[in-house]
DNA sequence: TCAATCACG
DNA sequence: ACGTACGTGATTGAT
């Protein structure tokens, strides 16, 4: 087998990475997507080929010498995207830190400089491949040339080969006719002027007839059509100047050294310098390869099974002379399969349950080693609590949410993210050894990888536990994380575990009945439309709506007509089609996602039990999945009714607490503006009472209209306040939205001195923070796009309140659970949804329980104003509002 | 897997 | 001049 080389058309490659992959942009809105493209395209390519060399050949921005030739040429270029353009060093940079030569070569381009290596190479025995998107560099291909042409499409990326034979068979020409047929037809698009009149079918005939141009031009009276005889004498200096602007050049002077192109294996691109730039470019996939392809972490050569009770005895005794140690329990279904335990660099163990280490032995011990001082660091603790049973939060440390506080905008939290972001170390992460393997099916059938990655995790969870918990402290969170977030998650494991009854058959029959009346208003529409269609079909419901039935369009989106119910509201009292529609539409959302979704989560106790997540939210609120029941139906009475098959148990009762407008309280305080705190002082009714202010009205005289138009300007201020927002609520004009904003910030000056604070703040430090010093990182501030940065400028405005609303209830509700706890009650904290709290009281503690919600919600946070709570009793959810 | 829609605070 | 209210999650259809 003969050495191959691959050779890369630099621009071309690139080029096609960034028209064939969405936008991407790093941290610091640097775009990557082509950049990343391009790289996704080399490690395929290599992977497949696995080639001894390795070149890229550039084009350089110097006048070529087919611009001296053709002045055209240069005038007509059309300017490259900003985006991409800025792509360009970067990506020689990256291949200069991956150790790949680059080519560039003063007045020539990629193309002939692709063609002399290749020609040069081919003639030294080399096998070789030419990847470009470029056609015209077919006529490079020979017996041992091929030409690869990648194709970027949503399956991933297919590449096309060409070697000579294959150029016949495709364009029925050799790859030097080839240069022809191209010279005939001409290019726009490499303002390559060709022959008028002759596209790619004559041209083809031509050529294949004739040869060449020449001899064409030597025949050009038995030229047919006629069409085409008259063109090619009329143009035939033009199509001899696109033959020579075509011709691809084989004799350039190029300094290539082809040793220096060596690549052994494709692991020496994964250098140190190229992984910091993926890193620093946030190349996630990338990252990737490096990953799998590094050098082994020191750590793995400790990392141990044990089994055995003497082994994890001396293990125990050695963790209890520490103050920390990392651990993570791996269980399968309720069941352990063993404890991860890491207790310094060198002693990393997996302790597997087994006839000799039973689960009260390793979770006893893990208590006793809790008990007498020695920290434990794990990663996402509430999903380990069941077997644990220590409950001192103060024992814990949850290297999860402490890497959330740091940056809660992440999509998700991995160990592995940990251990780069945190302690720039590269390790493999579960995917990486495990693929979608359950733990059990992973302990059985990869045990060695098994270990290494639970290991892994325990090791992550020792090493993180000091570095953030300074850098908790360093950002001023070590005190909410403290006593916050970590005797939270005890709070919402009770939550979790305890679950809320529903009435099945109830649950059923509303389904049912919902059933009937979506089929009755589905014959209606298919009538009213004159046909059978997928009403849930936004695509079909469009053309149904604004091409079938004409009806005017409110455009909108990029795939197409929008039916969103702001648009159908407006057509809704024209078209009686519309307004069924929009009724088919609320019903069918009640019934797939509450009835019939609700019915799917009901455990055999007959109690739904949500999952409420800790490090999901940018803001610091909690957010409830599989399912969600912060979003169960209330505005509207039909789904309301819902709420009456959420039970309490026998002998319990409901009661309900939420806080009155927590948001703007928060901002009154926030931004001690001394009318609105005044404004809290007197009056029951905040929204009248801004109307009145705003409007210069004496309080009794404010209409319902003012009072509405107040109370979207209070949300719209919580929101971040933009013109255009509020016109869109309030259906008026930007001018008259403006006029409203401008009164109200007339009315509370500190308001908009503290709005303003915060965007400043945040364009400042790159950051805003609540009451209790969570932080929201504000990177959209950075961007040089308009909208973007409009966005950045309201997170700025609402993060803090929304933030500090979040960190008030959840001091609450820990308060609150705990409250219940030590006065031993049997009423249970069951559900939380923002700004309320649904207990299960027992109804002989009714009474007690209003108490504790009152003190404890009430005085969670003491601000410039009250924190006022409603609170109903009910015998279900729906009585209890 | 993404986009559109709609349920909640 | 740009086009939007802030924060979530589930379902559906289309790719």
């Amino acid at each position: 087998m003969s050495e191959k080389l691959v050779l890369i058309d630099g621009h071309s490659i690139l080029n096609r990475a960034f028209f064939g992959i969405p936008d991407l942009t790093n941290a610091q809105g640097v775009h990557t997507n082509a950049v990343y493209g391009f790289l996704n395209i080399m490690f395929k390519i290599l992977e497949e080929e696995k080639p001894q060399y390795l070149t890229v050949a550039f084009d350089v921005h110097a006048p070529t010498f087919r611009h001296k030739m053709y002045d055209a040429y240069k005038g007509t270029r059309k300017p490259m995207a900003e985006e991409l353009r800025e792509q360009v060093p970067l990506m020689k940079e990256m291949l200069r830190a991956m150790g790949i030569v680059v080519v560039e070569q003063e007045g020539y381009e990629a193309d002939d400089i692709l063609g002399t290596i290749a020609k040069q190479s081919e003639a030294a025995g080399l096998a070789v491949s030419v990847v470009s998107g470029d056609r015209d560099l077919l006529q490079l291909a020979t017996e041992r040339i091929k030409i690869r042409i990648p194709k970027t499409k949503r399956t991933g990326t297919e590449i096309e080969d060409y070697y000579a034979a294959d150029v016949k068979e495709r364009y029925q020409v050799t790859p030097l006719e080839f240069i022809d047929v191209k010279a005939l037809m001409g290019d726009t698009a490499d303002n390559i002027p060709g022959v008028p009149g002759i596209g790619e079918k004559t041209a083809t005939n031509l050529i294949v007839a004739y040869g060449s141009i020449e001899r064409a031009y030597e025949h050009v009276e038995e030229v047919k059509p006629a069409r085409a005889r008259q063109m090619l004498k009329e143009h035939y200096d033009m199509a001899e100047l696109s033959k020579e602007l075509a011709t691809i050049k084989l004799d350039v002077p190029v300094e290539y050294a082809l040793e220096s192109a060596r690549l052994n294996q494709i692991s020496d691109l994964y250098t140190p310098e190229a992984y910091l730039l993926c890193k620093q470019l946030d190349l996630k996939q990338i990252l990737s390869r490096f990953q799998v392809e590094a050098p082994q972490n020191q750590a793995e050569l400790h990392f141990r099974l044990i089994e055995d009770l003497a082994e994890a005895d001396g293990f125990f005794k050695e963790a209890k002379e520490t103050g920390c140690v990392g651990f993570e329990i791996i269980s399968h279904l309720d069941k352990a399969l063993g404890l991860a335990l890491a207790v310094s660099g060198e002693h990393i163990c997996f302790l597997k349950t087994g006839k000799s280490l039973t689960e009260e032995y390793l979770f006893g011990k893990l208590g006793e080693l809790l008990a007498a001082g020695v920290t434990g660091a794990t990663f996402d603790l509430k999903a380990q609590l069941s077997f644990l049973r220590d409950e001192k939060a103060e024992h814990y440390f949850d290297v999860k949410i402490a890497s959330y506080l740091l940056n809660p905008l992440k999509n998700d939290y991995t160990y592995e993210d940990v251990a780069k972001d945190h302690l720039g170390e590269m390790i493999p992460s579960r995917a990486d050894l495990l693929g979608k393997l359950k733990w059990e099916e992973a302990m059985e059938k990869q045990p060695g990888d098994f270990l290494k990655c639970v290991c892994y995790m325990a090791y992550v969870n020792l090493k993180s536990f000091q570095l953030l918990t300074e850098q908790l402290k360093k950002e001023g969170m070590e005190n909410l994380f403290k006593e916050i977030e970590m005797p939270l998650i005890f709070t919402l494991y009770d939550m979790e575990r305890a679950g809320i009854a529903v009435d099945a058959d109830a649950l059923k029959a509303y389904g049912k009945e919902l059933g009937e009346k979506i089929a009755e208003l589905e014959q209606k529409i298919y009538e009213s439309a004159g046909e059978v269609f997928n009403i849930n079909s936004p695509k079909q419901l469009g053309v149904i709506l604004f091409e079938k039935l004409q009806m005017p369009n409110g455009k909108k989106t990029k795939t197409g007509y929008s039916t969103a119910a702001d648009v159908l509201e407006k057509l809704a009292p024209s078209y009686p089609i519309v307004a069924q529609i929009l009724e088919y539409r609320q019903l069918a959302k009640l019934k797939s996602t509450y009835a019939d979704g609700l019915a799917n989560y009901i455990d055999e106790d007959g109690r739904i039990r949500s999952t409420f997540n800790q490090t999901i939210t940018a803001t610091g609120r909690i957010s409830s999945t599989e399912p969600n029941l912060q979003n169960i139906p209330i505005r509207m009475e039909l789904g309301r009714l819902i709420r009456k098959v959420f039970l309490p148990a026998e002998g319990y009762i409901f009661t309900d607490a939420d806080y009155s407008q927590i948001e703007l309280r928060v901002l009154a305080h926030m931004s001690g503006d001394e009318t609105l705190i005044e404004a809290y002082r007197q009056a029951q009714d905040i929204h009248a009472m801004t109307a009145s202010q705003v409007f210069h009205v004496p309080f009794d005289e404010v209409t319902p209209l003012q009072r509405r138009n107040a109370k979207a300007v209070n949300f719209g201020i919580v929101y971040g306040i933009s013109s255009f927002g509020l016109s869109q609520d309030l259906s008026i004009t930007r001018a008259e939205a403006e006029e409203y904003i401008e009164g109200y910030f007339k009315t509370y000056p500190g308001i908009k001195t503290f709005l303003d604070g915060l965007v400043t703040q945040a364009k400042r430090d790159g950051y805003v923070t609540t009451m209790f010093h969570r932080k929201r990182p504000t990177p959209e501030l950075a961007s040089s796009n308009f909208m973007q940065r409009s966005f950045g400028e309201r997170v700025a405005m609402n993060s803090p309140i929304q933030g500090t609303a979040a960190d008030i209830i959840k001091i609450a509700m820990i308060r609150v659970h705990r409250r219940l706890r030590q006065e031993n009650l049997k009423s249970r904290l069951i559900l939380q949804v923002h700004d309320e709290l649904l207990i299960e009281t027992a109804e002989e503690e009714t009474e007690q329980v209003a108490k504790i919600l009152e003190e404890e919600m009430g005085h969670a946070a003491e601000l410039a104003v009250t924190l006022e709570i409603d609170l109903h009793t009910g015998k279900n959810w729906y009585e209890a509002k």
